[in-house]
DNA sequence: CACGAATCTGGGAGCGTTCACAACAGCCTC
DNA sequence: GAGGCTGTTGTGAACGCTCCCAGATTCGTG
């Protein structure tokens, strides 16, 4: 008892807004407005009606709210990849933390949706109709993701994470930049005096996949070095891609003494190969990452990678959702990559 | 355009039950009969309401309906563990995609919280009160956990992932014999012919980690073994803690020939370290962890485990909250761990 | 053929808010 | 002292649904 704060428990019933009205002695209107940011209130009124809501104990009731003004103030974070890519991947993970915790700030609830099939998707677009939630984050890297084209003609609030290919003009997005995070690890590799420096690319009808390798390129040239179509492997982002990746690269390019990786998760795989073909890291090779995801840092030796700013995506993506929500017109962030320098490069 | 379906756009507003109603001739409560569950509607009203229903495009108002019955249809999904646990231990990422998934086949979304320090326990309760969900799916390991307290208190409809200690009665929970399962590996890696098993338990304030040192117990006196303090060291259930009581463990006893290891990431530290002391798995140093996390099967080599079974254990949390939702009293279900014999034992 | 039971339907009431509007007080200005 | 502001308050009307009750219809049975 007394957990529950003073609640004036009378009749059993939840209190409504004329309970506290009638014990603040004033209307239902006052205290909604107090309620409501407190504009032209009286600070006696005011002060009456806070003193009655904590007296009565007094919650709003979000669905009588909601109805009259058709929003929930909620939002749905969609996860629209493969459920494997979700386990593997500690950047989802970073991504949900990181937008639960930025909607907390506002009082938002998150609805999680993860839609990987095809049904899912359709179970997705009924939920989001249903008028459940205001808006969504759409958390796809798949390119030809049916999910954009749902949401777009639906004409749901919808704010990205990376490029909605193909709805770049009608989806809000936050991404970073790409070309330039592989530039600065180029550069960097090139700096260190490497010469043979290979690279380990993600998908490439991906925009990521294809910017990073677009930003490989560009930091060889920036470098003087010229690019060399061998010392290019492609892998999928998951570990195991990095590691077959990288020993196509060892037997292709023995000389080889660095590798840019486009991902972590990929570079740890490569580690692993370089590990089995006896280079040392960062002495026969060096290696630069993408993403600066939590496995970057826990790596031994620590991973050197460009970093994702996690943590100002997520907040991004919260306050382009809410500048939707406000009626204003889509609008994309796009974030600068950054150079962390740890073991391996 | 056509993605929408048939939609009869009269005016740009959302259709409602009463437009439905004068498209199929009938009178709101037929519509609204039809709409949960049809009971008492004649087959040419239903087959006409349907038809309506189609036509308009209509979807129910949850709003609407949420503050006539006082049900939102939405239960929350509090994460009550510091933050790095959630990133580290893949087991939270599979109750949570199951949990979802669990919840999706009737329809009801999941709204995820994570309270993880105290201010954020005030908020989750704030939300909870407020009607936007009507139960509570908990996961917290932690046993002093004050969320337990506050949502029994609060009355709120609760499934507790694990013993929520202090709470057995109060709340509903699903959990695993842990006994049963650590009693498994136990006898497994005795029947392997090793004499000299030692253990790496997880926290004894937690009871999976007291109960799985029980089993261990039971397991050595089953197989005629007997109990060795010496050969017992505590971790946390982080990878690194794993490694740390195996390197003591191999300290204090160079003779030891099997562990059996209270958690897969903890069993992951343990290999590190067996690896850098040069014993071999399972050649020198049988070795079973617990839970079959995704990455035990990962794990090279491949681990052998003691399996909660997620999926179920997720579907039984649902099925008892709904249970609790439906004015039944707060029940548990202990499920049967099973050995899953891989590469290392 | 009438009558009661069983089945089905229609519509009023109410859920707890917000919002627009009217009303009113107090004050300043001419 | 009348007129017009400005600021504050109360009230009625939605919002879109479910629930309940009364009435209508159908059907079987004596």
């Amino acid at each position: 008892m007394g957990e529950r704060g003073v609640v004036v428990d009378n009749g059993r019933r939840r209190p409504t807004i004329e309970d506290v009205a009638a014990a603040a002695g004033v209307s239902r209107g006052t205290v909604s407005r107090v309620l409501n940011g407190g504009v032209n209130v009286s600070p006696t009124a005011l002060a009456a009606v806070n003193k009655a809501i904590k007296q009565t104990g007094y919650v709003v009731n979000t669905h009588a709210r909601s109805l009259v003004t058709q929003r929930s103030g909620s939002v749905a974070f969609i996860l629209s990849e493969p459920q494997e890519k979700f386990f593997e991947d500690p950047n989802f993970q970073v991504l949900l933390r990181g937008c639960t915790q930025a909607l907390a700030e506002h009082d938002m609830p998150l609805l999680l949706s993860i839609a990987d099939s095809e049904q899912d998707v359709e179970r997705v677009v009924r939920f989001i109709s249903s008028g459940h939630i205001d808006g969504a984050l759409l958390v796809s890297t798949h390119a030809g993701n049916p999910v954009f084209g749902r949401l777009a003609s639906l004409g749901i609030p919808t704010v990205a994470c990376g490029l909605p290919i193909g709805y770049e003009r009608e989806l809000a997005y936050v991404a970073v930049n790409d070309v330039e995070g592989a530039r600065l690890a180029t550069t960097h590799l090139a700096r260190l005096a490497r010469r043979r420096i290979a690279t380990v690319t993600g998908p490439l009808d991906l925009s990521g996949g294809r910017e990073r390798l677009k930003g490989y390129r560009e930091g060889l040239e920036e470098s003087g070095l010229t690019f060399d179509q061998n010392l290019v492997a492609h892998g999928d982002y998951t570990r195991i891609s990095g590691q077959l990746a990288m020993e196509r690269l060892l037997k292709q390019n023995p000389d080889l003494d660095a590798v840019f990786v486009a991902s972590d998760l990929m570079a740890l795989g490569a580690m692993d190969a370089l590990d089995r073909a006896g280079r040392a890291v960062p002495g026969d090779v060096a290696l630069v990452g993408f993403d600066d995801s939590p496995s970057a840092s826990a790596a031994r030796p620590a991973l050197t990678t460009v970093r994702q700013p996690w943590k100002r995506i997520c907040e991004e993506m919260v306050r382009l959702l809410l500048a939707l929500l406000d009626g204003q017109d889509p609008a994309a962030v796009i974030l600068p990559g950054q150079l962390v320098v740890r073991e391996t490069a």
